[in-house]
DNA sequence: GACCTCTTAGACAATGGCGTCTAGTTTTAC
DNA sequence: GTAAAACTAGACGCCATTGTCTAAGAGGTC
């Protein structure tokens, strides 16, 4: 029945979520204006305060709707991965690089890691149920994904759970330093940093793509 | 002449320095108040004012000094790598131990990152000079450091920028998360981490140790 | 003791942001 | 068309903080 107002009134809520996640995650909560706030999505300050009790409570929304999406999308990344891989390090750093480009290094991935270090500590809870979601959710399907890898013989793994940590940490090797400051990675940078990852991965968890046993495995094919 | 005058004022600045570094980690930039600093340093509010001319004089001051800390026990943990690595994994493993614990896990590491990611925009000349002395030498003499292994025949790399890169991430692949969330990993699990990293560094770019050559390498280590 | 510098505690105006309220306008529902 | 709901613009009180100023105290040298 309210049909029209509740899609005036969602698409005021979406705005306001959007500018104030932009503004909490330029200024911090601290620094962050609801004037500013308002200006950012073209709405009264009381508009905000109609639908948010507190500046506070627009925070705890904030996070927990850009919490949604980046969730959503890391399923949608992790589900993609092909069963049945054929070539495992052209699916792996494609793979590598969905993750980067998607999770890790987009608007979503950037808020969610600066926010939990700036405000982490006076939100435990807020931030512990991200934990478990986000990245504890990433290293299980990673492992899971490893270990299905592993027993089909293509990888040699002798912990899961601490290969699917360096396979994270590997991917994240090359764009840490910009992602830090600031910096969003050319596609090129993303494809050449998945590269080196799997690369590296596969050279220390690979197995020879042969069946010749004992043949010089892919450690030799260090080409220089 | 005034010499236990500037002693007095030395302890003063620096009682006030650490404080300052404290709160501001804390509670960032815009929502540290100087009053709480004060409190915090057991010093008069006038007494900043009369060391710092403003709050954001003070920060910088507080940055500029942990900078320097940080960057002269990098370069300390640095230069303890022994020059004949008589084992390097135990080596490697040693050094990974310090790196972790008294440089990216410290308190002044967690400081800057942190801090670096809140006002890293509002200030982007005073982080950029620590992103040459930190992190950039970091890189580049880890890169000269794998480069002499390499040239032992103790390492087998084709990239030694990418290989230094990789080396970091991996050293902080299991504390990545801890730290983000503002926990310090206990010495078992420093050790725990360095270890893993080592092992997964040395599958990927060690030498088999004998020489007999094309025999099976590292990889067939793995012991499960 | 006289003097000087640093420090302290507190008062002070000025600023700015939060959250509330009101009056007036637009949009939506029926 | 009308009534209800939502939105806007702006004023308002309140509070925290910044940075200055003043009067008094502490510690040192000569």
């Amino acid at each position: 029945m309210t049909g029209h107002t509740q899609r005036g009134q969602c698409a005021k809520r979406m705005s306001i979520l959007d500018a104030a996640a932009d503004v909490f995650c330029r200024q911090g909560f601290a620094a962050a204006s609801i004037d500013e706030i308002a200006a950012v999505a073209c709405v009264s300050r009381q508009t905000i305060y109609n639908h948010y009790r507190e500046k506070e409570t627009l925070f705890v929304a904030v996070v927990e709707d850009v919490m949604n999406r980046a969730n959503a999308m890391l399923f949608s990344v992790l589900s993609a991965f092909p069963d049945n891989a054929d070539n495992l390090e052209d699916d792996l750093t494609v793979f590598v690089v969905r993750l980067n480009k998607n999770c890790l290094c987009n608007h979503d991935g950037k808020f969610l890691r600066k926010l939990v270090q700036t405000e982490g500590e006076r939100y435990p809870h807020l931030f512990e149920s991200w934990r478990q979601h986000g990245p504890g959710k990433l290293t299980t399907a990673l492992s899971a994904l490893l270990a299905r890898l592993a027993q089909k013989g293509a990888l040699v793994i002798d912990d899961f759970d601490v290969a699917a940590r360096q396979f994270v940490a590997l991917a994240n090797a090359d764009l840490q330093m910009m992602t830090l400051f600031g910096g969003t990675p050319t596609d090129a940078e993303l494809e050449k940093a998945a590269r080196n990852a799997v690369r590296t991965f596969l050279r220390a968890y690979g197995r020879p793509p042969a069946e010749n046993a004992g043949a010089q495995p892919q450690l030799a094919a260090v080409s220089g």
